[in-house]
Formats: structure tokens, sequence, C-alpha cells
DNA sequence: TAGATTGTTAATCGATTAACAATC
DNA sequence: TAGATTGTTAATCGATTAACAATC
């Protein structure tokens, strides 16, 4: 790729889509970054600044055609593309997001999940199958897996990570209260931290308080 | 109080936490920034920086005390006190946070949960009741409620926000895919966007085939 | 004391905002 | 055409890193 995008960027892209989505819903046509500026309550500089950084979408004097900036940031996060996403670790939080029917309008289907629980044996969520944690190996090399989900404890996360990444997985989205080590290993992560969200609250409680 | 103190850096705070908590576990008394900021991999320039934010906890020539240093990020994350959560929609979600042990260990007491389903009135969470939403006012009034976790669909989340509001809930852990309207008001909000973390990951998908 | 390491100032780097020429 | 609005360069702002005097 020509220049690396800065990160800062990337994490606004999600909610550029949302807000485009709504739009597109709504059945406005254009829209420009000033008006765009006004609803997400950034400004129209940032907002042509991070679309540029993707390129030209817009038109001088017309703005931005919702529908095509839709489907250019929907393919910019790989949402033109479908998803396999196992869960491993089919406990409340593996269960919730096997629940989730959103994931799968954005293109990612949930196609497994897994846990040592012999109580889960044989079970399924919504028709997706819990599978005993020692079918994994098997499961991975008949079926194209893009995602694990972690949801399991956090002392197995570690391991699990690098057992997944020896299976050909190539995507973690761990849920484990850890930064997994894989910094050698060709894999991206993207770490959901509850407990991080929660203190940040907490802290803005405080600090409102005082 | 004297200044204000950056996102970026807060943001920081919990992962702080988190390594001093694990440290605290293998029993080490005293770290200094050079050898944290090894095992964290952020330079060790920017935890002094980040520390010194809120005070001198270190000591020159020693480092720092590590269980001092703990509790002194606790109190700053306000941990030294207990919060009560109330769960505002127990599907699968609020059901995954009311069974969430972590939290608790924290000083996060989730008290109750609210759902419309008349299927889940009566029933219970680790014996934590599911209340039915119309008893909401009632139950505000009766308890103290810190933060209250919104896990209903979107559609329901920006009213429920401003009814809470209205109740005399001041923190919001909001799970809804919206961005909640609540700028007038005096709250604070926090929000876990599931879908923008999936979304992250896949451009990172897309970016590391290419 | 001498070595280690902080707290803090200065330098660098990156991200955001402002401005405006290009152009639809 | 005239007005609107982009794409992009320049200016500003903030965050990170480097450096080092202070001091345990």
């Amino acid at each position: 790729m020509a220049k690396e995008i800065s990160k800062a960027v990337v994490k606004r892209m999600p909610r550029y889509y949302r807000y485009l989505g709504e739009l597109l819903d709504d059945g406005v046509e254009r829209i420009s970054s000033k008006d765009l500026s006004k609803r997400m309550r950034v400004t129209a500089s940032q907002i042509r600044q991070d679309l540029n950084n993707f390129g030209g979408f817009g038109q001088q004097g017309y703005g931005y055609n919702v529908k095509y900036l839709y489907d250019e940031i929907g393919k910019i996060l790989g949402l033109d593309q479908k998803h396999n996403i196992i869960i491993v670790g089919a406990g409340n939080l593996g269960q919730a997001l096997a629940n989730y029917t959103k994931f799968e309008k954005l293109g990612f289907d949930i196609i497994a999940l897994f846990d040592v629980n012999p109580s889960l044996k044989g079970k399924d969520i919504r028709g997706i199958k819990i599978h005993m944690l020692d079918e994994l190996d098997e499961f991975c090399q008949e079926n194209r897996v893009d995602i694990a989900a972690l949801t399991m404890p956090k002392s197995k996360a570690d391991e699990t990570a690098h057992h997944l990444v020896k299976l050909g997985v190539h995507a973690i989205w761990n849920f484990a209260h850890v930064d997994l080590d894989l910094d050698d290993e060709d894999v991206v992560v993207e770490s959901v931290h509850l407990s991080d969200s929660l203190m940040r609250l907490s802290y803005d409680i405080v600090q409102k308080r005082s």
C-alpha cells in the first residue's frame, strides 16, 4: 500500500459508516462535509481529511453521494466480503455474541462455538453448533476460519491464541482481559476489554463529582 | 481540579492498573519505569509522564512501589469506592454482563436487571433479580444507582438514557450501537460499540492481505 | 558515596484545524 | 455564470519521546 493510514483515522471509519447508513435509511441522497460534521459533532475538516486518506469520494460544489460513500467505506472496512467467525468459549459472553444477529448483516457469519464444558455438548445457539474444544483442529482444517473470537477465561487465552494461529487463523477478536503476546506472529488482534471500559467510566464519575 | 488530564492518558490508566495487579500477584515489590515499559511495550518516558499527571508516585534511584502505585491508580480510577450498576435490557448481553463476576472484584455491584419481556419476570441471574421495566422508576427512587448499563436494542437506547438521567442516574455504560444524544445533560457516557470493533478488525485483515 | 531512576523540561513527531485555490 | 464545496496545503495544537538535572 502507498502510505500507512493512522490508527486514529481507521478508528473513526466505522462511525462514518454508521452515520452514512442512517442517512441512507432516511433517504438522504447527498451530504456535505459541513452538514455531516454537524450531525457527528466533529469538524468538517477532519471528515474531508479522513476520507481523502482513502481517495476523493466527493465532488466540489456537491458534497458526497451518501450511497456511494457508504459503499466505499464498506469496502475500506472489508465489509464487501464475507468473514467466518468461530467463538472459542461458549460461556455467557460467547453465547451472547452468537445470538447477536447484527454481525451477520455486516457480513460476519458465526459458524461454530467451542467450549470445554461437557454439559454444552451437542447444544447449539440459533442453529450454530457448540463443539467440544478437542474438535477445534479438525474443524479449522475443514472450514475457512477468518476470525476467532476469544471469550474464555484469561488464563487460557494466550495459549489458545497461539494454537489458533498455528491452525491458520490470522485474526483474533480478543475479549479476555489480557494483552495477547502474538507480536512475532502473522496475525491481527483487536481487543475488547470490558473492565477497562468500566474503569474509564468510573474515572469520569469521580472527576465529575470533584 | 488543577488541569484537565487528556483522554489519551486516562485511557491508558486501566492498563497500568492491570499490569501492576499482575506484578502484585507475582509478588514483585518494586518496578522501574524502564522494566515496566519492557513488559507493557510502551516507552518508559510515557509511563513517567502519564503517572506524573496525577502525582509523583515514584522515588529516584528506586522506582515505583508496586502495591502503593497499584492502590493509587485504583483511587484515580475510583476503585476505592463501590458502584451500584443496573442493567437495562436483560437479553443475552445483559445476562452475560450480570454473570460476569470480575466486575464485583473491582467494586462494581450489579444490583438489578430490567427488561420488557414478560417471560423473564421473576427470574434472576446469580440471585440478581430481573425486574419488569415499569418498576424502574420506583427502583431508582429506593436504591442508589451509580451506573446504568444499556443493553437494549438501539431504537430504545436514547429514550431510555434520557429517562434514566431524569431518574437521577449520572453515568451510562452504553452497549447500544448509537451515540447517545445527552450533551446537555449532566451525565457521563462510556460506549462499547462491538460492531465498530469488529469492523476495525476486518479493516486490519484486508490491510494485511494487500 | 556511586549508581540508579525519577520528575520535568525541551525537542520531536503526529494529528487536527484553518484556509483557500481548484472545480463542479 | 455564480455559489457551493471539495481536496489539499499550511498553521496550529497536542501528544510522545528524548534528555538530563535532581535526588534517593
